[in-house]
DNA sequence: TTGTATGCGTTATCAC
DNA sequence: GTGATAACGCATACAA
């Protein structure tokens, strides 16, 4: 009994609901957890008294004697960006559904090592069941040594190691789709903002089959390196020294909107004079004021997607697909147009 | 034991590295919490053993004795948005700073009643020591009886009842703020688009502010009535109802973004016919593309002041204010200016 | 159907 | 400085 505790009032147990019923605690708990069987009278004495004393089961102590806490940890580099807002939102949901509860543990917000190995150890200390990794800068080494003791789902980005199972939104598929948009609408000689792929597993080959996808169908590429989201100035003067480029692909929403604004200030008309295009499609960025074109990823069905291969794994399933790459949908909004309609324009 | 244990390792407890560094669990305990005295040379022993073994603690059984969780509950009732994105993280790391942790539990996004209890009990069991609800819907007197059991603070919302701390941005404050602001760009007839205090705690008393601070001050104000965001192209016919009206002001950035679209719409110009105010300043919205003005909430103080009333109310301390009002600031974007320049342009 | 006894992993209180 | 032992609240195998 610490020195917090003075003065609080103690929870009712299910002794004191026992108690109160006439009864053995057995049978309290019998009636709370709905195993075995009790005589009908007992039962709703019993569950009286358990209202009356506003009874509330103990989860601490029902996981102690379970072994289970039906939990399951989820670490997330940076909750509070939209993106992992909303999957965090849909992985709550969706464990709910399966009767888990989900606690978060973020790195501080800080990048240091030290900060990461404490998150995860916190998540081990409370004995949660499996592990949700989301983030996209997490190297999938840092994540090995846990998903040897803890079954481990990534979310949100692609892994190829196979002892993780893993749920994302494609990425070939998505760079491509940008891409098939792009030269439908009639582009031919197109930059395209390129991440390393060593800097980020979803922005690196996101970028790669834009570029690729684009050279594939004949277009003319002018790749600019973009790891750094700041130097969005450079992008548009190395952009606007080439006048037969019609079209610029960023690598994701953040990275266009901070073109959009540079363009603006050289006074480029988008998409009458360049057309741009994002990626995510995310929050207010595509409501008609700004209408950024890009690919959606459907992070409600990651998310649900996510819960469900852990509660298989758990359950000791295999789960359908131990990689599963789902498909995102072209939001088309207004930054990118015809190049041709936009001259006439 | 129940069949999901099947084939899963047993973590390892204080009696296996016991065992393994021949000692009894006591000392393995003294070691592990730090508390008692113990000889370096058998501490060594034991930490070794433990570290060959990868023994983590198990908060489970400790919170069973200590009747301590340190975990706060956090209510939330939309998770994904970016204030309630952004305020979670803030408290996710303050709460670990004062060696807490943060749980959440979300309303499953639905309305009902039933989901709400729910959310609150899975709260109950497990034992959260206190609750931090982040709600601008839910009425206070739905949070009371959870307040009598248990410290509660709500944050991100004014809260009168003297039962409940809150920690929230001065709203009375920020909407005059923002008022202010279109009165020195010049602006004399405005259009506040109001909400009912009955339907947000929040946005009420904000548009209440704007409305009265514009008339004290001299101007002329032309009401509207807002509670639902989806009807922006009303708002936007009534205002241009009335020529002589040359600002309008939102009681939130969604809604401001809304009334942008349906005047681009009609192609009104802005800021140069018609200024636009919005309120919250967060996220993408104030990027020099959007550029809306309005007024900024400091989140992560909000935050970390919530945290900091809950941590006192555990120590059984009274917070230094029972309801303690944050000062935002003013965003200046380029969604509002002053009318007279903007004719001219 | 109901009650009794045991154990879960840890901390705390004692003796030693 | 160290080691037994008794809780904590619950589930469960077993006895009645």
């Amino acid at each position: 009994m610490t020195d917090r505790d003075r003065g609080r009032p103690r929870n009712p147990t299910i002794i004191d609901v026992a108690h109160r019923a006439g009864v053995s605690k057995s049978v309290v708990s019998r009636v709370i957890s709905g195993r075995g069987s009790v005589g009908e009278e007992t039962r709703q004495r019993v569950l009286r008294a358990a209202a009356e004393l506003g009874y509330v089961v103990n989860a601490v102590a029902r996981a102690m004697v379970a072994h289970r806490t039906y939990t399951v940890g989820a670490f997330v580099r940076d909750a509070a960006t939209p993106f992992y807002g909303h999957l965090l939102t849909a992985m709550q949901e969706r464990a709910a559904f399966h009767g888990y509860r989900v606690v978060t543990a973020t790195g501080s917000g800080r990048f240091e090592v030290s900060d990461e190995y404490r998150a995860l150890e916190t998540l081990a200390m409370l004995r949660v069941e499996a592990l949700i990794v989301c983030s996209g800068m997490l190297p999938s080494e840092q994540i090995l040594p846990f998903a040897a003791r803890l079954p481990t789902v990534v979310a949100g980005r692609p892994e190829t190691h196979p002892n993780i199972t893993s749920v994302y939104c494609d990425e070939a598929e998505g760079g491509a789709g940008v891409a098939d948009h792009v030269l439908e609408l009639g582009h031919r000689e197109i930059a395209v903002v390129t991440v390393p792929m060593s800097s980020s597993v979803t922005m690196g080959p996101r970028t790669a089959a834009m570029a690729g996808r684009l050279r594939k169908r004949g277009a003319r590429v002018l790749e600019i390196p973009g790891a750094r989201g700041e130097s969005a100035g450079a992008w548009a003067t190395e952009v606007l020294r080439h006048p037969g480029i019609t079209a610029v692909m960023a690598p994701s929403d953040r990275h266009a909107i901070a073109l959009l604004e540079q363009l603006r200030l050289r006074g480029v008309a988008v998409p009458g004079q360049l057309s741009v295009t994002g990626y995510d499609a995310i929050g207010d960025l595509t409501t008609p004021l700004i209408g950024l074109t890009g690919w959606r990823q459907p992070i409600d069905l990651i998310g649900s997607r996510t819960v469900d291969a852990v509660v298989q794994l758990l359950d000791g399933e295999q789960p359908p697909d131990h990689h599963q790459a789902l498909p995102g949908t072209l939001v088309v909004g207004t930054t990118a147009a015809s190049p041709t309609a936009d001259d006439i324009d």
